[in-house]
RNA sequence: GCCCUUGUAGCUCAGCUGGUAGAGCAAUUGAUUUGUAAUCAAUAGGUCCGCGGUUCGAAUCCGUGCGGGGGCACCA
């Protein structure tokens, strides 16, 4: 006679030992029809689950979050049963729900074409429509492994074998022969999956993720709880793909890639004067923290980089250079090795501490050919790097500057959603626990300074220190990991570096590795799909262009926009054989953010009439006007 | 690196089951001199990614290499 505590805290009595269906019904008729699962004492069963005892349960339907992961959980299962009945001989792996949908790995000679998704599609909309009902059922240990043994699945033995003894094995049927192994829940039904969902992709994949294991593919789906928020997925596919980096980089003429040099950029007059106004913002901002900039070589003996130990742990990545003298070179895969030979010039001392050396240094990394992504994910690219020599005292302090300094500036371009990720000491490192103590100790207080939500990766901080990671989110809800602070408690020692302290002994510094953006190629990739192309007037690649309505204000155009030119902000003339019409819509596919239209009114006043981009607003302003004022909003973040 | 997929004019893309290529935009030339998102017309433009094979004949079929895309693995 079970007593069911309700989520509001109401009781309800059953007479007899009760499921998740009855409880729905005896709640309201409408929950009976929408419940999908069920949680008893927190933790989620199936809505036919026998509830013998007291206990509390909260119903879940479509709205839940819970319910939405039951939804796409039983599509994978009905898509797996779909391809088996299609194909027969597919064996069956593992189909989890993930973001946005769900899906699962086969294992089948033949590949999957476009073709057989969308008849795997109809398939499962066939099943669904058959309403057909899920059994649970829970298995011997042996008699599963030999069962699923005999029919051919051996990834699902193999599965088996390594669930841990103790733990019961479910297996749920859906329909009277087609069966998975599972941990459930499912649904009641397979009409409840309702006809949200689509088949999106298919993919290689490593069983067990392990790249050594073979390879299985896997069908990728995504699943909802209504059509509209399908749809709405769907349409945020594609306005991600509109603001695609690469498609955008193109059409702006920013920069492009070639098969003679796969995954390295080059930059068009207009990417290049992107990226050089982000350094010099970024210099200006580093001056005023007190930041020192160097320059060191890229090309570097390979002895330097056996001592440092990047030879051993990362030499598979890094370009090498043999010289006619037989002498073997590493192009530099990191600035590191490089500011420590600069600060080990002249005998430091704790006075010169903290000493920050920053670089826009280029960096080489032989990345694998499948891990390339247009400027995301590049071979060569321009770290905003620094290394700040300091004592273990000024650990937190300096840390804080860090955090400061990237705050601000992401915050200047237009990103103020940031988290931080913390990560410790991980199993591999290097060290004295007790430094490790402090340094974590001291790298910690400084992320929670900053009131920031964060993240603690046990584990996953580098060999030779903590570190921590901003992960800023763009304008269409995206992640993206940039920044970076890693405390080195190793590198400095093995390179020899060291400063007189207070008492008159050497001591070894610590060194803190910081990036702003981490890769200047990368960020502005992030840059241009947070903002669609459009960006802010100050970075704005090419911000004006000047039109002449006729031939006759040429002359006129061609004076503008040398006056603009000469307060720093860059300016075109068009005087291509077109109507103004046109013009406009070219520069405004172009995303210009400014369009100077002039003609005899502007002639007549010395000025000129603006149009900014997407506005059809028209605005006339004198020339001196409009140059004060927008070489103001130019250098704006400069100070 | 692995699996799938893809590579045609400057760009976006047609080109069915093999018969040596086509459109729109851009470019060039001419006419139009334009007041806020495409004026009209003409012209020119191609090792159909490279290499090899099948065939009387290959952009098309097969093999291979390189590049791109989607994933997986990797990302110090």
């Amino acid at each position: 006679m079970p007593t069911i505590t309700l989520p509001d805290g109401k009781n309800l009595n059953f007479s007899k030992d009760v499921n998740g269906l009855e409880i729905a019904k005896k709640i309201s008729k409408s929950l009976s029809k929408h419940a999908l699962v069920m949680s008893v004492d927190g933790e989620l069963k199936d809505l036919y689950f026998t509830i013998k005892n007291d206990c509390s349960v909260k119903i879940f339907t479509s709205k839940d979050p819970e319910g939405l992961e039951v939804i796409r959980h039983d599509a994978a299962h009905i898509m797996a049963m779909a391809v088996q009945e299609l194909y027969p001989g597919t064996q069956v792996t593992i189909g989890p729900v993930i973001e946005n949908g769900f899906y699962y790995d086969f294992s089948r000679k033949e590949a999957f074409t476009s073709d057989d998704l969308i008849k795997i599609e109809k398939r499962m909309s066939e099943i669904i429509d058959k309403d057909i009902k899920t059994k649970r059922e829970v298995w011997d240990r042996e008699k599963a492994i030999s069962h699923f043994n005999k029919i051919g699945e051996k990834y699902k033995a193999e599965i088996i074998e390594s669930i841990p003894k103790n733990e019961e094995l479910s297996i749920y049927y859906h329909g009277d022969t087609w069966h998975d192994l599972c941990r459930g829940p499912h649904l009641v039904s397979s009409g409840k999956i309702g006809k949200a969902f689509k088949l999106t992709k298919v993919s290689g994949a490593y069983w067990r993720g392990d790249s050594k294991n073979e390879m299985l593919q896997r069908i990728y789906g995504t699943g909802w709880a209504s059509q509209k928020e399908l749809e709405e997925y769907l349409k945020r596919i594609e306005e991600a793909e509109k603001r695609d980096h690469r498609k955008l980089g193109k059409e702006m003429d920013l920069f492009h890639f070639r098969e003679e040099s796969p995954g390295t950029v080059f930059w068009h007059e207009k990417g290049w004067s992107l990226f050089q106004k982000l350094i010099n913002y970024m210099r200006a901002k580093q001056d005023a923290a007190g930041y020192k900039e160097v320059n060191t070589p890229e090309v570097l003996d390979r002895l330097l980089w056996e001592k440092s130990g990047h030879w051993e742990k990362y030499g598979e990545n890094m370009y090498t250079s043999q010289t006619p003298d037989e002498k073997v070179f590493a192009i530099k895969p990191m600035n590191c090795p490089g500011h420590i030979q600069v600060f080990n010039q002249g005998l430091k001392s704790y006075r010169d501490l903290p000493l920050r050396i920053t670089e826009f240094g280029k960096v080489h990394r032989y990345e694998p050919s499948g891990a390339l992504h247009g400027l995301l994910r590049v071979r060569a690219f321009t770290q905003d790097d620094a290394h700040i020599f300091c004592s273990e005292d000024q650990i937190t302090s300096e840390c804080l500057n860090v955090t400061n300094l990237i705050l601000d500036i992401y915050k200047d371009l237009g990103f103020e959603n940031v988290i931080l990720k913390y990560a410790d000491r991980p199993e591999i490192r290097v060290g004295d626990d007790k430094v490790w103590d402090k340094a974590e100790a001291s790298l910690l207080e400084a992320v929670k300074a900053t009131k920031l939500k964060y993240t603690i990766n046990k584990g996953e901080g580098a060999f030779y220190g903590p570190k921590v990671e901003f992960v800023l989110r763009d304008a269409i809800g995206r992640d993206w990991q940039c920044g970076t602070i890693q405390v080195d408690l190793n590198l400095p020692g093995r390179l020899n570096a060291s400063y007189v302290d207070k008492d008159g002994t050497k001591k070894v510094p610590v060194m803190l590795h910081r990036a702003l953006f981490g890769s200047l190629e990368r960020f502005i990739g992030i840059l241009i799909e947070n903002y669609a192309g459009k960006f802010p007037f100050w970075i704005s690649p090419l911000q004006t262009v000047v039109i002449p309505i006729s031939e006759d204000f040429e002359e006129y155009a061609l004076k503008v926009s040398k006056e603009i030119k000469k307060v720093g902000i860059s300016s075109e003339v068009d005087l291509k054989k077109h109507n103004l019409n046109y013009k406009i819509r070219d520069h405004s596919l172009a995303k210009i953010p400014l369009l100077l239209i002039c003609g005899k009114k502007e002639v007549d006043s010395n000025s000129v009439t603006i149009r900014k981009l997407d506005s059809k607003k028209q605005e006339n302003m004198e020339l001196k006007t409009f140059l004060k004022k927008y070489s103001a909003l130019n250098k704006a973040s400069l100070n």
